[in-house]
DNA sequence: GCCATCCTTCGATCGAGGTCGAAACATTTC
DNA sequence: GAAATGTTTCGACCTCGATCGAAGGATGGC
């Protein structure tokens, strides 16, 4: 069309209930075949795969094939932040009052945006690494490791300097978009949630984007972090 | 209907080509009226009409009348940030800020407003006038003169008591669709600017609204208003 | 080779919504 | 009060795209 760019290609791309819904399937960063996505979307296979189609095309998934299965992912990570902008600004009205399922109750608890910690109990730690001074939010999006939360991610077994910074930086300020509120990302974010899964505090379902705090965990938590079981979930309603 | 909600509505409505259009116009922060955004869209002032009520119902932009114009701007920072996000998936190019003329940058800076100041200075000049308590700003956007105000206003040679107010009373609050912040308009602006003028502290361009602070002007503004013109100007960076 | 499964392409239908002309409405100016 | 300007509403047209049935490919199991 215009000089301009086309944001509203990839607006129009999202506007679909039908590509919407698939697009939220993926958002967690899995790869999904087409026949899944259509069940998910409420489709039939031909008019998922023409929706596919259109999105590949627009770059917003990617697709792999696999055996006579095709396997779409999303296009990136500016995809699924765009998405997770969009359902910030979403009017979230009163027809949402129903009630929540487990598994959504669960997913707005804590779960995994890509490989890092979001949730309730994602923003709750980052806010208390900004509170306690370790990381300090600057600007472009980013998280700097203070000096103090350098050496206390280093008593943690976090060798801070070890961490190699992507394109992106070290440690990006992610929007949750359940608590839209900012989590950590980024390099940092995914070895800090490593961390926590490897020392046991946290586990990460199977197959699905959950994520539960061990029984062990809640103590550190509340030792390190000063966050309660009963603090958090008393907000969240579960 | 999918689970997740309406992240598909508000991506559909940035999915029209022409409300894109206006939504880009407005990113900056700026507010503007439904005509400018018509064209900026390329559509008639109808259909720009119909798209903006569209946007509006989606919270998207809000709108504040003013005199015949109705100002819309975008409904808020996350607004911004989910339509930059958008931008970043289209592959042309990164966020477009688009540069500005000099005259552009002038307007900006300062510049009449029908017959009374406006711009980055019309508004300082209206902070400091409030903060000194010579001007409050009361219901229906209206200011009142204060009599410290009146006793200054005679001090520069403006005798508030032979100014006649209009219908809508004697110095209103107008909307600066650059700074989005009010400065001072009706019978009390006019007569101050045209002050201003005659005492050599401003200049008004010939065919065009840009208004020229004098060498003389800047001491002025330095000693009467503790404007200075570095300060000013740096903020005006745009 | 033959069938089952998974996915895409083709063709046709059909409804939602973008567009503009005309007119109503609101506000300012003369 | 009348004219001018900015904005919205109404009505009608008409294109675009979502949808699904049917058929065509591709892959794996037997």
């Amino acid at each position: 069309m215009g000089p301009q760019p086309n944001i509203a290609t990839s607006a129009f791309l999202i506007g679909d209930p039908a590509r919407a819904a698939m697009l939220v399937a993926l958002l967690d960063g899995r790869a999904m075949p087409a026949g899944e996505l259509a069940q998910a979307a409420g489709v039939t296979a031909q008019t998922a795969s023409s929706h596919l189609a259109k999105l590949l095309a627009g770059g917003l998934v990617k697709v792999e094939a696999e055996g006579r299965h095709r396997y779409y992912r999303l296009g990136g990570a500016n995809v699924a932040m765009a998405l997770e902008h969009l359902a910030s600004i979403a009017p979230s009205e009163p027809v949402r009052r129903k009630v929540l399922t487990l598994e959504a109750r669960q997913l707005r608890f804590a779960r995994c945006c890509y490989d890092h910690l979001a949730g309730r109990l994602g923003v709750a730690v980052t806010c208390v690494l900004q509170e306690r001074g370790f990381l300090e939010p600057t600007a472009n999006k980013q998280f700097t490791v203070t000096s103090a939360g350098a050496a206390w991610f280093g008593g943690l077994g976090l060798d801070i300097t070890k961490i190699p910074a992507s394109r992106r930086g070290l440690a990006r300020q992610c929007l949750d978009w359940t608590e839209r509120r900012h989590h950590v990302a980024g390099p940092l974010g995914v070895k800090f949630t490593d961390l926590l899964c490897a020392k046991g505090w946290i586990r990460r379902a199977p197959s699905s984007r959950v994520v539960e705090v061990t029984h062990e965990g809640w103590k550190k938590f509340e030792q390190e972090f000063g966050l309660y079981e009963c603090d958090l979930k008393a907000e969240s309603r579960i």
